[in-house]
DNA sequence: CTGTTAGCGCTTTCAC
DNA sequence: GTGAAAGCGCTAACAG
């Protein structure tokens, strides 16, 4: 029971103990625990067995004080408060996990205030390095680092090229779904999109487009319909096309919730699903997707995936590799019961 | 340009740069940073000036190292990947944030093996606090800590009473629920809930049912339909209903999701929303209530509140005033147009 | 191979 | 009020 102040008695034992238990210097046991060179295979085995008795956990503050690296990375979010963000921070925090990284998580709110902030705090405890998670997948300014640290920014791109970025790749999501209900027999395929500011919107229709060009057809209402994200408008569109172009036998819903609304409509209408109108939607939101009736086709983002690359890319980042350059990460077809093909189609 | 090994240049100055440049000695620069008492103005005021100059940022790690307090705290999470728990994440972030706290996720996989590992890690870091965040309302043991370090349970409150444990009121949930309704008209209620494993299904039944018992009513179907979280069980049981009790003139859903799958069967059926029945759900996730047809009313369980008076807790935890027990924290109706009296009960 | 000697940057007695 | 000295727990030279 030393003098120290109240609640500090935590991992009480020190290198000194530990030393002193095993008969050597604070430096030899320093250099056994930590598998340098020269030390007697007989004394590292003593010195560890030592610490194993004594419950000996290094004092991490003593050691990051003259190691410049603290196995720590700092996790800056836009915005938490987004769907889009958990996968990835999860398949980061797997990535790191499973190593001995911890993770300091910062929400900036979507504010560039806050954001210098707390890249402050993070840098003022000397994380090794930085992931940047979006909010959408709209290119954004790289943040502003006094020193030298690795960034890796994920979802949303930094507007620098030279900068370390991992991104869905959309254009491939529009592209997957055209083909799709094309190779399912589709023909007359209507895009209810969402909002034109986000990057996502315009590249899935990009690829929509683009791969609809290469089978020598075109979208029924000319182009796509960009408007909002939710179901209602999913809603409003799909009663629209029904009666503008009654021939139309699929709808691309630019999310699931788009793609709800859109289902939503063709059932009051009638139509059936998928049998008249095949629907597919993007992002693959288990809760949206499964539960839907007919359960809902949809283009998984492959965020877990994203975020876990987008780790290790830090993590070689750090570890003095870096892999600089926009990368846009593959996605793929989630298939399920409303983009099934008609049985007169098969024919 | 000292000799550090690269990439270590972080914030030059030192404490000792700045007592040279106003003066004096590193201890009464220390005081004077740190406002200790015995320090004449003037000097205090030199010091600050020099600092500033200098861009000084004291060393967290040095810092930590003789002090026992990190301005960390250890944010533990069962599941990331749950919606439930952002919420109260970004409450606590909040809270926290606000002042020079850091916080230091990880992410536990509902594995109790990884949080144990986790939890040694967040220990080696010596954080001031731990915030235990459930996946669900259940009650869950506690941890095993083996140094006195504060801890708040939020969201699952701890199964031993002398912690401190947060957790939405289901009961008052269950009872605004009910009252609402009858308040509005409702006579012939029926409630579909989730799955009977979760006490938050469990609590909201029993809600609803004492405060129908205080009506002097009961459920329609006798007792609650204990099933599953989805919308497909609500789709189900609500054509059950409609069917063997076509007097039915309300329905709660046990979560969002189901009440908008009873409204989905309840419209294909022709029974109209909210005219004919009333539908209400719980969660009020934004998602699903304000996009559904009719938008669907929803007791809202203040989880960004959960999460931030949980975390208020935390810090007053650690600076040694405990508020311990179990807490159960408020909640409030959201309502919208799916449970608008209907005009025949108006009068 | 091992121990001795110096620090890392800061806080904290305790004299002055 | 202020400063000299000691030390938090560890790692990194350099000798031996």
């Amino acid at each position: 029971m030393t003098s120290l102040p109240p609640g500090a008695d935590v991992s009480k034992a020190t290198l000194a103990d530990v030393a002193q238990a095993a008969g050597v210097s604070r430096a030899t046991a320093s250099k056994a625990l930590n598998n340098r060179v020269h030390v007697k295979l007989e004394t590292r085995l003593r010195v560890e067995a030592a610490a194993a008795a004594l419950d000996f956990t290094p004092n991490f503050f003593a050691k990051a004080l003259n190691s410049s690296r603290t196995n720590t990375i700092g996790m800056l979010t836009s915005d938490l408060d987004n769907r889009f963000v958990l996968p990835v921070l999860l398949g980061a925090e797997d990535a790191f996990g499973s190593g001995s990284l911890s993770v300091l998580l910062a929400d900036a709110r979507d504010d560039v205030m806050r954001e210098q902030l707390h890249i402050e705090t993070l840098l003022s405890r000397k994380v090794d390095g930085l992931l940047v998670v979006g909010r959408t997948t709209n290119p954004r300014s790289p943040v502003g680092l006094p020193v030298d640290v690795p960034v890796v920014y994920v979802y949303a791109p930094s507007t620098r090229e030279t900068d370390t970025s991992f991104t869905p790749d959309n254009v491939l999501a529009g592209r997957l779904a055209a083909r799709h209900l094309v190779e399912t027999g589709r023909r007359r395929i209507a895009l209810v999109n969402g909002e034109p500011s986000y990057a996502a919107a315009r590249d899935r229709a990009l690829g929509v487009t683009l791969e609809l060009r290469d089978h020598d057809l075109e979208l029924l209402s000319g182009d796509s319909l960009f408007g909002q994200w939710g179901e209602r408008w999913g809603r409003d569109c799909a009663r629209l096309i029904a009666q503008s172009h009654p021939e139309v036998d699929a709808i691309i819903g630019g999310s699931d919730h788009i793609a709800r609304g859109v289902i939503d409509s063709l059932t009051r209408l009638g139509r059936r699903v998928p049998d008249d109108v095949a629907v597919i939607g993007f992002d693959n939101w288990d809760v949206l997707v499964s539960e839907s009736e007919p359960p809902l086709s949809s283009v998984d983002m492959n965020l877990e995936h994203l975020g876990r690359v987008a780790a290790q890319a830090l993590v070689e980042a750090i570890g003095g590799a870096p892999r600089t350059g926009l990368h846009s990460e593959t996605v793929h077809l989630a298939l399920r019961e409303s983009t099934r093909p008609s049985v007169t189609d098969d024919h």
